[in-house]
DNA sequence: TGACATTATGACACCGGTGTCAGGAATTTA
DNA sequence: TAAATTCCTGACACCGGTGTCATAATGTCA
């Protein structure tokens, strides 16, 4: 045999026709058990195996998602954020689950990235997974929607469509962290994040983080924040310039763990110890953060769940179901650095 | 417009028939200039994609690779080896780069996964990553062989087929922590891996490890040996049983990283000092190692040449060209453990 | 026994592109 | 001016399945 078998060949040898096999082969029902049964051996035998671009090109449907991940452009290029990976990993399971495809891509974030893969017909819809800045997104978003793309997104909101989006509960984790300072009486608290709208994810956080304080009749000095962006030496450099700066404070929150890491590092140097004089607290929970020394306090986004939703989100939509718009509840874990 | 737009609706506007439009879109030079601008034109107004699956299936090609991580079913669910997703990382990469798409599954070792992808024409080759009990796969390899399916493996070989394969130098990484505990007097050594030649890849590492001892006059106690499989919790137990079992040692060489984190953590409950007492020498570089305490030495595998290289090859494979075994060099990196 | 329902199958159009071949128009050559 | 060449385009088969429709064979009921 040359060539990889067609249902044609399996045609020819069961002495029925090509629409038999490919009847016999989804299992329909009007196809004779016995037939049925010859068609499955020789199939086994030749190992065939339905062409799925025939097919898909057929039915116009994929049973692939694709999943978009925007890194911010600025992080080292070697090192793709572990949460991402984390996020990446129980969606690829989420998706084995339910029988569909993954095709992964890596954007940045001003790519002409638009619809493509599912106006050419690679994938009946889009998970879109990114931190940063979001804000960018919504005429693509609204491009995405005139076209009638099926598309799910992490952390962003889309205007007037809630349930598009898949995220945690930012205001609540951001309040978590700050009762935690107030329960161990550190009121002197420093941010380091993005506090600006520009970045919605760590804007809530730093909202509920803010709002909690005042709750309590706490405020938070404006000197006492920086901004960075989610990587490790953003995190150093930030906590850096507020050393730098003679600025002090007995507790911290950073806007992600790999930000919370950095900022470690700079106290280490600093010689000023965690969590004795600065209680850190992180946000995210990823692999790292529980080996890091002091190991880090977080608020937890549970990844598994996460993408578990993302990828049933987007399934609902693509079967033209209703989705409720969908927050996850973070968890505080208390560790060492606090 | 209801529905997308194919090429009949572009040729429709354009004036011309439904083959000049597809020249056109491939910049045929069959092609009037001004023909193809109008094209081009329309196309862009009407938000044209070329429907991958009418194109796959005439040309019998996906410029699709699918990517299968094995993982070790014995792992635990959650959690995926982190090295693994650096090298998805740096595949997705380099297929992005190549114009490839990337369709990426999860396998247990045991199913019955085959050549799926590739006979389905869904991936023009496949690329295969996994740890552990690689010699389960030679059946397997053969089928693929057998049936002309383009694929590259990490790590694993393929009997006869050396250009298969992309591997770190195992061996030469073994034998490097050998030399590291030779240079600090550290010859009182013990291992934890898997040394039975299930494993090859942690095999090799002891072999290197254990032939540069021999070569210096050191010989490995073979009660100094634990096996375990590459996760935190596994070096942990192990590590443990050698110390519930009163052996002593005062340097010690984990197959990965993982491994030797539960190896530390493991040291430090029985209050033994690293790397005071006991150096300790990791295997992989992933992210984790250089924050935990103290900070990992361990023998890097880089990870962004490593699934290049896979990708280059497999591209190789595919276009008939032919392709070199390629063994990486793997790097010490010092750090505080040792 | 004739009318009708049920079951199993084949023929065929179709999905949306790509590649081949034939041929008309314009240009060059003899 | 006829012949050859170049340039550009359209018609059409084809990739390998899926879904619809027609139909033959068999079973059911009045």
């Amino acid at each position: 045999m040359k060539g990889k078998a067609t249902s044609f060949d399996i045609a020819h040898y069961a002495g029925v026709s090509q629409s038999t096999v490919s009847r016999a082969l989804r299992n329909s029902h009007l196809v004779n058990e016995e037939t049925r049964k010859r068609v499955f051996d020789i199939a086994k035998k030749l190992n065939y195996k339905v062409d799925k671009n025939a097919s898909n090109l057929r039915t116009q449907q994929s049973s692939t998602l694709a999943l978009l991940l925007f890194e911010d452009p600025t992080s080292d290029e070697s090192q793709i954020n572990p949460f991402f990976l984390a996020m990446l990993g129980s969606i690829t399971r989420a998706c084995a689950k339910e029988g569909y495809d993954l095709l992964v891509s890596f954007q940045s974030a001003s790519a002409d990235w638009q619809a493509d893969y599912e106006d050419s017909h690679r994938a009946d819809g889009i998970i879109l997974l990114g931190y940063g800045d979001y804000i960018d997104y919504q005429p693509k978003f609204n491009t995405l929607l005139e076209q009638n793309t099926k598309f799910v997104c992490w952390g962003a909101t889309v205007d007037n469509r809630p349930d598009l989006t898949v995220c945690c509960d930012n205001y609540g984790g951001g309040k978590l962290a700050a009762e935690h300072f107030i329960a161990h009486s550190r009121t002197d608290c420093a941010f380091i994040g993005d506090a600006s709208d520009h970045s919605p994810e760590f804007f809530s956080r730093f909202q509920g983080f803010k709002d909690e304080l005042l709750a309590n009749n706490v405020k938070i000095n404006e000197r006492k924040m920086a901004n960075a962006i989610s990587t490790e030496e953003s995190g150093y450099h930030a906590t850096r310039s507020l050393i730098a700066n003679n600025i002090k404070f007995n507790a911290l929150f950073a806007a992600s763990d790999l930000i919370a890491i950095g900022a470690i590092r700079a106290l280490k140097e600093a010689n000023i110890n965690v969590p004795k004089d600065v209680a850190v607290v992180g946000f995210d929970n990823i692999a790292i953060a529980s080996y890091v020394n002091p190991p880090l306090t977080t608020i937890e986004q549970n990844t598994t769940i996460a993408g578990q939703m993302l990828v049933e989100n987007l399934l609902k939509l693509i079967r033209g179901e209703e989705v409720q718009s969908t927050l996850l509840p973070p968890i505080l874990i208390p560790r060492k650095s606090s």
